[in-house]
DNA sequence: CGCATCTCCAACGTTGGAGTTGGTAATTCG
DNA sequence: CGAATTACCAACTCCAACGTTGGAGATGCG
């Protein structure tokens, strides 16, 4: 049988990411990450290097698939409900990459690909203020910590997913469409000018 | 020498919840929390049982501790920003609190103190609705999901502090007059009637 | 084929950390 | 005082998980 090398390391990878995922990088073992590929675990080590290096493989993985799928700014902000609305799909269809980069956060040290991930909150940041400008958005509130609030707002259903269910008594997927209406209309309440709503 | 068995079991509690909330609990070593207490290993395991058991401990009384700061329900909400704001000066005087709840939604399992809490938010929920029956407050918004969406808007900030310098460029201490105000506005447009506003 | 190189793995050495124990000093009570 | 109880700790056991190794099969090349 011929080698399959790519295959091996693709499943490996998987594996990786999925087990990082849900016990993060403390709670994963290299053996359990193997026997979920079916692969030794000797070909962890060979092709990743040692723990730290797979967790920041597997990252950097994820958050290049984030870049792709990320449409470019530019979009106008007279529905900014949606903009909510579409940071709250995306995080509830990529909880692995939701719950790695907050592992990372809580990990001290500066979050990777700082210079990058500045430049284009900045990019936000400017948009929002011209729309307030444009009378489009509600100037009432600070552009940058308009778009902080505003990522928080459908971020938050996710960051503390046992208090959310303590307080709604709905589990996230039976919740999705009255959670996602909330942060809507809560988007728009905070951003659009009175008259507008 | 008297004995100071509490003396001993505050120090190695509050090592305990700078250890946790630093390094979660998976990262946190029990050697570790009683070198920085300065107290023998053998006393944790004695006064708080095993680690699992300590974690909860240490969570359950920063809940208590929260609770107890929050004003009890009854209050007008007509302040509702002022709730919002105390909220947000609970968090930045206890910042281990939102890391500690970010670690418990992260790990798999049960949350701790389940029942009390959910109690104390449906205290919450249930006051907010009556204000929204009286018309105190707007009933846009389900009042579950309006009490969530308020302790996020504050409680946010806390969590991913990276993501506010980069958006805000400024420090948490610098900013932290100009953040509250956010927090204070925000609630304000979310909960209140348009004409309260 | 003979040799080098690559893929793969079972079994191993080692370490770090959870939890325990046996013993000593302080305190209380009769 | 003396016995019982309690607070305390140094040193220990044990295990889980990281990372390695020596060797066995598969492939390629001259």
């Amino acid at each position: 049988m011929a080698w399959d090398t790519e295959g091996t390391r693709r499943r490996l990878k998987e594996a990786a990411t999925a087990e990082f995922a849900s016990r993060g990088p403390d709670g994963t073992t290299m053996a359990r990450i193997a026997e979920r590929a079916g692969i030794n675990k000797e070909r962890l080590y060979r092709y990743f290097g040692d723990k730290q290096a797979l967790f920041e493989s597997v990252l950097t993985d994820e958050l290049a698939k984030l870049a792709a799928a990320t449409p470019p700014p530019g979009g106008s902000f007279a529905d900014i409900g949606e903009f909510a609305g579409q940071t709250f799909d995306y995080h509830a269809s990529h909880p692995e990459l939701a719950r790695l980069l907050q592992w990372e956060g809580l990990a001290s040290g500066t979050p990777v690909d700082q210079a990058n991930r500045t430049a284009h909150y900045q990019d936000k940041v400017r948009a929002v203020a011209a729309a307030q400008r444009d009378g489009v958005l509600d100037d009432d509130l600070d552009p940058a910590q308009l778009v902080f609030t505003l990522i928080g707002l459908a971020a938050w259903w996710f960051s503390v997913p046992q208090i959310a269910k303590m307080l709604t008594g709905a589990d996230a997927e039976d919740d999705y469409a009255r959670r996602r209406a909330c942060v809507v209309r809560a988007a728009q309440r905070l951003a659009l000018p009175p008259g507008r709503l």
